[in-house]
DNA sequence: TTAGACTCCGTACTATAGTACGGGGTCAAT
DNA sequence: ATTGACCCCGTACTATAGTACGGAGTCTAA
């Protein structure tokens, strides 16, 4: 392979600008390359390529230049302190193991965002930050029913039903994002969204909560509730 | 749970500095928080301190700003088509899949380098370019069985399995990195590929792909493709 | 040997993401 | 009512990571 070429050539293979190699070059990023006389040219090989394909990586995944530049030169070099070297690079792990734990939770949250979207999807995840609450707050109300009405018989309940006529559904999962978020409001017993009748029937106790409370919360997520009638 | 504080303790809670709220909710990262009368104090609950803890996650993982508002803004409601936030959410899960991919690759390197250094042994792997790129350099065809079954699926597609030997992965993240690569090609359907196994089962319409090509694919990304079915 | 492409170097400029400042207003406790 | 801590807003400054410029030197091929 011929190893030797300009700046512009190694800038073109690395996917960078030539301005970028000479600026990664005073920031001591990259080794100074050969050159035939002071004032000649630059030659690079293959290796500097390969490092500076690292450092956009690195620069991708959320490293500084600060720490990529530790990150390369950790080196298992005879006569580097090889414990200390050790003791970084498992430093380093520890990072990357973070970040990659974090990213799956961010994979995760976007799983479930997508399941819910085109309508179908039973979870009350609206945006990305709910499906990364969702899923560190252990599922305390799923539509499974059961649990979420049992703690009813301390007082005399009163029963309200509340009709709301809403607009802005697009979909089913629609319907099923807004029962699910009028589900956490207190008192409520029950809600049934309609996509095609652009209607809420929710069942609550009016000690509990309220209908401007309810058509609030509904509102808070982006729709419009056009008329609410009790 | 308290809901509702100053800006002050809100930035102590995110772990960020007062100022920097302020301009994320100049850049519209987060909304305009709730104030008794204009002029008032900002409050904020835990839904916001939530939020901007999102955006610093997110920016140690590489995103920009930007990014990061889009992926706020993937919202299973109204004002936008569902599909195409499925779409938006779909390939904002392939990035996140890369990342983890580059992440593992590199971590799998620190794992080289840590086992490399205190031991006397042969050194071949000095520094994580020399481990990264060990990784992706190997050489070893030797052919073994192929095997490929078409399939005709009730519409009358064409759909094929090829199942693919590979030499030169070294981490799983190598096998995602294949995975990834594989699913941007043309009529793939679905990709898995083991890194235990060495294998690579692509599911992909002969119409739209070919194994040739799909081999060509990986070989394109420093893998070699030991045996390939027609 | 000369034109044209490329490179050298230092310096200046840009984008992103904050951070700091300062003159004034708000709030809660004394 | 006053004080002191906190907050408001706009603007200015900083750090990081490049990008652009421009006059001069270098290479190479005709």
């Amino acid at each position: 392979m011929a190893t030797g070429m300009t700046i512009s050539r190694a800038a073109e293979r690395a996917g960078v600008g030539v301005e970028t190699i000479r600026f990664y070059e005073r920031r001591g990023l990259i080794e100074q390359p050969v050159r035939p006389r002071t004032g000649g040219y630059r030659f690079y090989d293959n290796e500097v390529v390969e490092r500076i394909r690292f450092i956009r990586q690195g620069q991708e995944l959320g490293f500084s230049l600060r720490e990529i530049a530790e990150l390369l030169s950790l080196r298992a070099d005879p006569g580097a302190d090889c414990g200390d070297v050790r003791t970084q690079a498992v430093s380093k792990r520890e990072e990357v193991d973070r970040k990659i734990a974090q990213l799956q939770h961010i994979r995760a949250a976007l799983d479930e965002l997508i399941a819910t979207c085109p309508g179908g999807g039973a979870l009350r995840a609206c945006t990305i930050i709910d499906a990364m609450a969702g899923r560190r707050v252990t599922q305390a109300l799923r539509p499974s029913g059961k649990i979420a009405r049992q703690n009813r018989t301390t007082k005399g309940r009163d029963v309200k039903t509340a009709t709301f006529k809403i607009d802005g559904m697009h979909c089913d999962g629609c319907a099923r994002t807004i029962e699910a978020l009028v589900s956490t409001e207190p008192g409520v017993r029950k809600a049934t969204v309609s996509f095609k009748a652009r209607e809420a029937r929710i069942l609550f106790d009016p000690q509990a909560s309220s209908e401007d409370q309810l058509a609030a919360a509904i509102r808070k997520a982006g729709y419009s509730v056009a008329s609410q009638s009790s």
